[in-house]
DNA sequence: GTCTATATAAGGATAGAC
DNA sequence: GTCTATCCTTATATAGAC
């Protein structure tokens, strides 16, 4: 059903989620996509292309996963807490956040742009959530909506970290409940 | 003046920050520190136990570091904002945090345990900051001291993956100016 | 499109002389 | 303690047949 392209690139969404680009080897895609040799330098020139691919088709879905939850009806503060509630292997980390600790990727501009791209349009489409509720009153006084989007973007990424360090997905879920308890406070105590 | 086992724990540190350990080799060591293969090879098993030595050295530094911020005088807040404004290589990223990254630390308890332990003694400390502003009466109403300690850590270490994803130390530092104004909303309005 | 053969470099270490 | 020689494996391809 699935073409031997396809199966290259979703392997190498895996390996790379899971052993960055440097621990990522052609032969251990070979073998996740059943693909052989011959095969996997046919569609790809090698395994810079392939991540390219990868990384991009990754960047896309985590993207839509998110406009999902964000741009769905409910007051700012909810439509972000069911972002940061979702359920998420939290031990297994961010696959683009991830990247961000490959210096291969980062010393390549090519790859690199849908990492930073990821990180710039979450961040703003997170500070709009927040904007619109501001308008819409939600809070009380001010709130300077750029950088309390930036603290959520980070309290997530940093969550994995602190989840895979303990090895337990309990410490990604408190530290998420810690900024929406601080974003919570910000709320007009008129409803519960 | 400094040992030889010194400067190859040295050199280590700095590769495992700047590359992690599937992208450090015993041939990139022996260039940094500037020794032979037979000299690293006397003073160290291999890899693995240049690691170690390398990850606790670099676990007691970032202890030792933070504790200086956190046991300063004054409010809670104002030590956790000194913490966190502390000056800093941002792009360059936590050289604990990046290891949660790397497999194979995580996959070896040895390895693991500083990065671990480090996370653990840090959010801990910052609760108890917290408590005691609390105890204080800095804070108004309650609040979860351990979920804001684990935020808190965590938008750091967010921080870092913002900042190198868009190759801007500015990223880091409005992450942490976002968690630093949620917690500063919940300081009593008596003094500013 | 896929397979097998071959190739160069790097990773990670051991052996033994000095 | 340090150096050089040697070793086996993996990384990352290229070449050419089918």
């Amino acid at each position: 059903m699935t073409s031997t392209r396809d199966r290259l690139v979703d392997s190498t969404r895996e390996l790379l989620w899971d052993r960055g680009y440097v621990g990522t080897s052609p032969k251990a895609i070979q073998e996740l996509s059943g693909a052989g040799q011959g095969s996997m330098y046919h569609h790809f020139a090698g395994k810079r292309e392939l991540a390219l691919a990868a990384i991009e088709r990754t960047a896309e879905e985590l993207r839509d996963n998110a406009e999902r939850e964000l741009s769905a009806p409910g007051t700012a503060v909810a439509r972000i807490t069911a972002y940061l509630r979702r359920e998420r292997d939290a031990l297994r980390g961010c696959p683009i956040g991830r990247l961000t600790q490959d210096p291969d990727i980062l010393a390549d501009p090519a790859l690199r742009r849908p990492v930073d791209e990821t990180f710039d349009w979450l961040r703003e489409r997170l500070a709009a959530v927040l904007t619109e509720g501001r308008t819409r009153g939600e809070f009380d006084g001010d709130l300077d909506a750029n950088d309390i989007a930036s603290a959520i973007v980070a309290t997530a990424q940093g969550g994995y970290v602190l989840a895979r360090a303990a090895g337990d997905p309990a410490q990604f879920h408190r530290a998420v409940d810690g900024v929406i308890a601080l974003l919570k406070a910000r709320t007009k105590t008129v409803a519960q």
